[in-house]
DNA sequence: AGTAACACGTACATCCCTGTACGAGTTAGA
DNA sequence: TCTAACTCGTACAGGGATGTACGTGTTACT
């Protein structure tokens, strides 16, 4: 892994073909999660051999995109302020990393092909734990609902942020738009929900005492 | 196409082989966009000739669980009543159709990668159309939004019920609590947002301490 | 300036999937 | 029962992708 890891020593132009390399192997995964090596070592604009040079096996480049990615999304996610009003908090997080996070997600799927299982789970473990943090935080301040799992509630984002994100590629949706409609969208979701009764289902949840009626 | 079209003669066998292949085609592809032709016709329990001697190629045989998936899509969804509340109706809709179309949803993806790209869409246009009209019509009743566009609304109900299926099948989440979910997040999602906070005004009510702590 | 690291191409072996061809055994239906 | 339809295996050609091998320029760093 050529990528973070202190390498012995490495010349300077080595470090700026990988870094063109693991770039251009975010956007084309991201994009399309079978991409082949040679697409991306061409839109990195070297040859294959070169790439094969530092990444010797498919799996260890879409590792390094990946772990890219996540820490791209780590230093945006660590540079937006999380404290006071939790729904404006996510406002502002979904606001300055929905394009990170949404490109993290597609990217797992062509992780999820080429590394282990476990390899996967382990690299979404802490951003998925801040996002859970900030919703269960939302919670305690009685902003965000709970009568619905936390899990479920972290993957509806995701599963949001990147239908936004392909809806933005496809052209149907503005780049300047997309922070509004997920906001909005992700706002509704999280918010609690009005004592309005469940007609259909006679046995409703019952779980959540938010504010008494 | 020997699907549905009234071929002039074919054996019973032929037709219950076929039934199978468009079975397993649908399981196996929802799962695995990228699942063989062989993979297939192995979860059939017939050859992969058999399965050659039906459909020409691995595009038609997508387009074949394409189509059947839509088609007992459309069956579902029309068995539903629609009538009154259109809250109500959607409830009843996602409750009794979720699988199916987060089926679809997934199945649409091998399509895209097998078949030319209007033809997806055309099989698409009905059943879209479809819930596009109960947006429309709750909106009209006032207890839907108006302040996002439509299209996006239904693709953020896809992505869901996608996100659904994949919960429940990765073991996530029971199959008894996903129409629960999945009908308490589109609700939210479709409800008319409280006229509260505006996400681009920085000038937010000051002291919006919803329940104090 | 010299040396080791790097870029890069061509060629090759391998694997997997698709689709075709041939042929023999089996079953449905008149 | 007899025939056409169906099943199903093996074998083969083609395409595309992954890795490997080898060789020649080119560039960075000392």
């Amino acid at each position: 892994m050529p990528t973070a890891s202190a390498g012995p020593r490495r010349r300077a132009d080595a470090e700026r073909s990988i870094a063109r390399i693991v770039s251009a192997a975010r956007t084309a995964l991201s994009g399309d999660p079978d991409a082949s090596v040679d697409d991306i070592a061409k839109a990195a604009g070297v040859g294959r051999m070169t790439l094969y040079g530092h990444f010797r096996t498919r799996a260890e480049l879409v590792e390094a995109a990946l772990a890219d990615a996540m820490r791209a999304g780590e230093e945006a996610l660590s540079s937006v302020d999380l404290a006071g009003d939790a729904r404006e908090a996510l406002a502002r997080l979904l606001e300055s990393s929905w394009s990170l996070v949404a490109e993290s997600v597609a990217l797992s799927i062509a992780a999820q092909k080429a590394l282990p299982a476990g390899r996967l789970r382990e690299l979404h473990a802490a951003p998925a734990r801040r996002v859970e943090e900030l919703i269960a935080r939302g919670q305690d301040q009685g902003v965000f609902r709970t009568d619905l799992p936390v899990s479920w509630l972290v993957n509806v984002l995701h599963y949001i942020l990147k239908g936004a994100a392909e809806e933005n590629r496809a052209g149907r949706v503005e780049t300047g738009e997309v922070g509004r409609l997920v906001i909005a969208t992700a706002r509704s979701i999280l918010a609690v929900p009005p004592p309005d009764a469940t007609p259909g289902h006679p046995d409703v949840s019952a779980g959540a005492e938010v504010s008494g009626p």
